[in-house]
DNA sequence: ACCTGAACACCGTTCAAGT
DNA sequence: ACCTGAACACCGTTCAAGT
């Protein structure tokens, strides 16, 4: 994505942080609206991304939204890596968690923490892809790490068994919402509804003999919108998921 | 990662081919080293991104490898995402499938299909990505889900959730062979292995309190090497989940 | 401390022209 | 049928300079 040289060491602003007074002035001196600093860069970031998708948003369109120069940028940021890395932790912060003290099952507290996750990505097609391209170790993907640990750790699984669970369940849901927020993309960039561009790459791939599925979606139609099928098939794995993992152990 | 206007439709070969003697002439003509042809153009591509990686496989500098113009690529590939999409077709041709004829337990054979998926694509490591930027229904892709289809039909599970069954398990495989190859490709950034590459990061975040985990790694170290720790997790998770889709079901 | 202008080394792709 | 050259509209980023 970004123009790296194969061998020089991608950055990462959570490894070698900028010191936190950079582009922070007191908490008195944001005078104008046209003001800047790191945390409003992120946000206008996110906001077109959302708008407009990763192929728009550029350090030089994203200057030109804030009414500012290219250059000026890389005061607040090193480069647009850590920019992008930034993004997807300020949309990690929008992740809900459950309450831990409700006492709730914990199984029912990890389809929670995955059905928020998946639910936040959603929100923001282009974030889920940079989990497969940036380091995410900001201190909000942290919060949910954290909480995610703390759900499994009240789990009858093995100590040692920990952490495989914790992967299996978000590695799943990584895959799925990778899938389910392309074809979104899909959609929009093909002008008609998601679900109607599904619906044409089904019927062109439905002409090779003895297909059915096309690359983890799926083409039932029992009645259920595109959506139901989705969410139920979102559910269901993880009840499978979890089921495996308890077989043969009190829960 | 292309320059698409988010208003006009991506293309995609599968969709709108090429006429297919477009690049071909006779079988007998191949004269020299020098001439080009689609599968030419494909193999080197798939040779550069192997070799350094999708920001240095440009257009241009695939040219350059091939002693030719860059625009005389543009008569046999529509534009960058069709050539991605044919290399992405083209690794999924390596994928080993296995013998449905061999009267196999469905699930050891949907074992195998994973495996052998994950290990091609952890040998290319910039092809998992793939799945989440272009559609992939070409030949090769479609030949690995005509085979994966054909073995949980053979399951015992109710043909309504047969594709969610493969959903689950391809939506698995690829989140968690995504994080792996992004650790490969951490390292090879970073001028480090991948797994001391891992061991900063982890370190760094392990400054953090309460934290034990990053975004799907792990750091368990019982005397195995982290290879053999993530083929474990890897098992271990295919194993939850096949055993919870037959929870209740006569195998 | 913060921001700018000019410049560098790239991109993907169009178009008209060559052979 | 196949390939080229020049050009367009972009990129991310460096560097020296301004205020």
């Amino acid at each position: 994505m970004a123009a790296n040289r194969a061998s020089q060491p991608r950055s990462s602003v959570w490894l070698t942080p900028r010191p936190p007074t950079r582009g922070r002035r007191g908490a008195d001196s944001g005078s104008g609206a046209g003001s800047l600093d790191r945390e409003k860069i992120v946000a206008t970031a996110v906001r077109l991304l959302d708008a407009e998708g990763t192929a728009q948003c550029s350090m030089r369109r994203l200057a030109a939204e804030l009414g500012v120069t290219p250059m000026s940028l890389y005061w607040y940021v090193n480069n647009k890596d850590d920019l992008m890395e930034l993004a997807l932790d300020a949309v990690a912060g929008e992740i809900a968690l459950p309450d831990l003290e409700a006492g709730n099952d914990w199984r029912d507290d990890l389809r929670a923490l995955a059905a928020s996750w998946r639910h936040t990505m959603i929100g923001h097609p282009w974030a889920i892809r940079c989990y497969g391209e940036y380091l995410n170790i900001g201190p909000q993907s942290m919060r949910f790490s954290r909480c995610a640990q703390a759900v499994v750790a009240r789990s009858p699984l093995p100590e040692e068994e920990h952490s495989t669970a914790l992967s299996a369940v978000f590695q799943y849901v990584y895959g799925f919402t990778s899938m389910e927020s392309r074809w979104q993309e899909y959609g929009r960039e093909s002008g008609r509804s998601p679900d109607e561009f599904f619906e044409e790459v089904a019927g062109s791939v439905a002409q090779a003999p003895g297909i059915k599925a096309t690359g983890g979606m799926i083409e039932r139609h029992s009645g259920l919108t595109m959506q139901q099928m989705r969410d139920l098939d979102f559910d269901r794995t993880l009840d499978w998921l979890l089921a495996g993992m308890c077989v043969g152990r009190r829960s």
